[in-house]
RNA sequence: GCGGGAGUAGCUCAUUUGGUAGAGCGAUAGCCUUCCAAGCUAUAGGUGGCGAGUUCGAGCCUCGUCUCCCGCUCCA
């Protein structure tokens, strides 16, 4: 595994240096594996947002629209979504080995060993026991359970354990006003994906939207998880952003569907102009119990191939559930086979903000550009132009003579086709250098002989290469640089 | 949550055994007017992550705490 801790901590300390990113209220030492996006980085994350969103919901052969849904939503959601009892693990800790285990986890695999002994009832009696205890939140019970059947850490084999703790992988807060005998539910989660905004709104959007199957409904907004340990920059935070779409289809038809979206999925990645040697799928062996097959795509970051983006095989798990817990059909008349049905849902989930450490891991460069009279360098961050926070730099190439005043000109007039960037002080290839530091594609310069011959020099990022151009030909060249 | 490492200016780091902090780069203003960084002058910026303790005296020793990185763990 090709992993570059230099290249990572590199990264990191750029992304605080040029306005990237900064760890979220800093000046009170910061929020454990939390972040804020600064000046440069908010004009970035915003450029991945807007080129997925119209790739998914404008460019799109297939019929995909876009929805915000709130990230409250009423708590019966996560347990029809399964995550009110799926993202409430309790933990037991082994204090001789430190090793963590999920409680279940732990006596299910102390009952499988029985079983192969052949002490089928004993197994059954501790499952069931468990079920029970497990069902009343009853963790010193459940305690007593392990230390009753001498279940032992694997690791450290002993039974010296820690009490039974409950991790809550949901954010929980408090909603309107508290009510007079103070304990009734007024609790509410944020959410911790943001599929299930999509899936209550499936048919408000196919009715109002008047849309046949199949379609999507994609979005982009805040999921928050309370993990244990969040970690890796921003590979793992506890409050993050998803880019999802849930595209509804004819039950039977998913094989085909999930086949279609990891292609698909994979062209918008290699569309940014990355190599696809950095990228695989990873397919998921154990599925999720809502899932019929799975799969991750993979980017090789400076620690290792690790999950960007999902695509799962959903079936009908979720509408299904939503059907179940709210007592609304959640069906679709498909006129074409007269038939009316749940439809199944294929899924493609990418993390924006991994995406965003994607993009940057990928456009990280220092490049040696020393020659035998002198050394040089450069830090380069070669981001696919369409993703660049700053488009354009103009620099008239003194402060004085009346350049400034042909530059200004220009600035206002490509400005309101892209963002520009403009910049009199220090010597022209200074400020070169500050514009490849945070990625900016082309920069122009207005020299005496402009006043003359309306020329400026663009000077290219990557290559470095420069060109006369007219000044007239500015805005539609870099325009078309950074389609 | 366990173990290991770390935290000194915006960034990278230095400060011999404890005696109230320096450099390079960067930034700002000006000079120079130069088409690929590091020319000249001046200026700003640190209660040494935070809090306590030991000491005549703590960036340095002790404890606590916060944050980051690595391994384990966790991540339907």
């Amino acid at each position: 595994m090709a992993t570059d801790n230099n290249k990572f901590q590199a990264i990191i300390s750029h992304c605080k240096e040029y306005g990237f990113i900064f760890p979220s209220s800093e000046i009170y030492d910061g929020l454990q594996a939390v972040y804020d996006y600064g000046q440069m980085g908010a004009e970035l994350k915003k450029n991945i947002k807007d080129y997925w969103w119209k790739s998914m919901t404008q460019l799109q052969e297939n019929n995909i629209v876009g929805i915000d849904a709130a990230i409250f939503m009423h708590p019966t959601t996560w347990k029809a979504s399964g995550h009110v009892d799926n993202f409430n693990d309790p933990m037991i800790d082994n204090k001789d080995s430190n090793k963590r285990y999920r409680v279940d986890h732990l006596i299910e695999g102390h009952a499988e060993i029985m079983e192969k002994d052949g002490r089928l009832d004993e197994a059954r009696a501790l499952l069931t026991d468990m079920d029970v205890l497990l069902s009343q939140d009853n963790f010193d019970a459940l305690k007593d359970l392990i230390i009753r059947y001498n279940i032992k850490c694997s690791v450290s084999g002993t039974a010296n354990w820690t009490d039974i703790r409950q991790f809550n992988l949901m954010f929980a807060t408090e909603f309107g006003n508290p009510s007079s005998d103070g304990e009734t539910d007024n609790k509410v989660y944020l959410r911790p994906e943001t599929a299930q905004g999509i899936f209550v709104n499936f048919l408000n959007v196919q009715k109002t939207g008047r849309m046949k199957i199949p379609f999507g409904i994609a979005q982009i907004g805040k999921a928050f998880r309370n993990e244990i340990v969040a970690r890796q920059f921003i590979f793992r935070m506890r409050e993050f952003e998803q880019m999802e779409m849930q595209f509804f289809i004819r039950p039977g038809t998913q094989k085909e569907w999930y086949e279609y979206w990891k292609a698909e999925r994979l062209k918008w990645h290699l569309s940014l102009g990355f190599p696809a040697d950095k990228y695989k799928f990873h397919d998921h062996v154990k599925l999720a119990f809502y899932a019929d097959a799975a799969c991750d795509i993979e980017f090789e970051f400076p620690f290792g191939f690790k999950e960007v983006e999902g695509i799962h095989s959903r079936t009908d798990y979720d509408l299904k559930q939503h059907q179940e817990f709210s007592r609304k059909k959640q069906q679709y008349f498909d006129t074409e086979i007269n038939q009316n049905y749940i439809p199944y849902v294929l899924e493609t989930s990418i993390g924006l903000d991994r995406m965003f450490l994607l993009v940057m891991s990928n456009s990280y460069e220092e490049q040696d550009l020393s020659t035998p009279e002198k050394p040089d360098s450069r830090v380069l961050l070669k981001l696919p132009p369409k993703l660049a926070p700053v488009k354009l730099a103009v620099f008239p190439l003194t402060k004085k003579d009346g350049l400034p005043e042909i530059a200004k000109a220009i600035m206002q007039d490509c400005k309101t086709a892209f963002k520009c960037f403009y910049e009199e002080k220090d010597a022209i290839g200074k400020r070169y250098r500050r514009m490849d530091a945070i990625g900016t594609p082309y920069c122009i310069t207005i020299d005496h002989q402009t006043k003359e011959d309306n020329m400026v020099t663009i000077r290219h990022r990557d290559s470095m290469e420069q060109e006369r151009i007219p000044i007239d030909k500015i805005k539609e060249i870099v325009l078309k640089g950074i389609e």
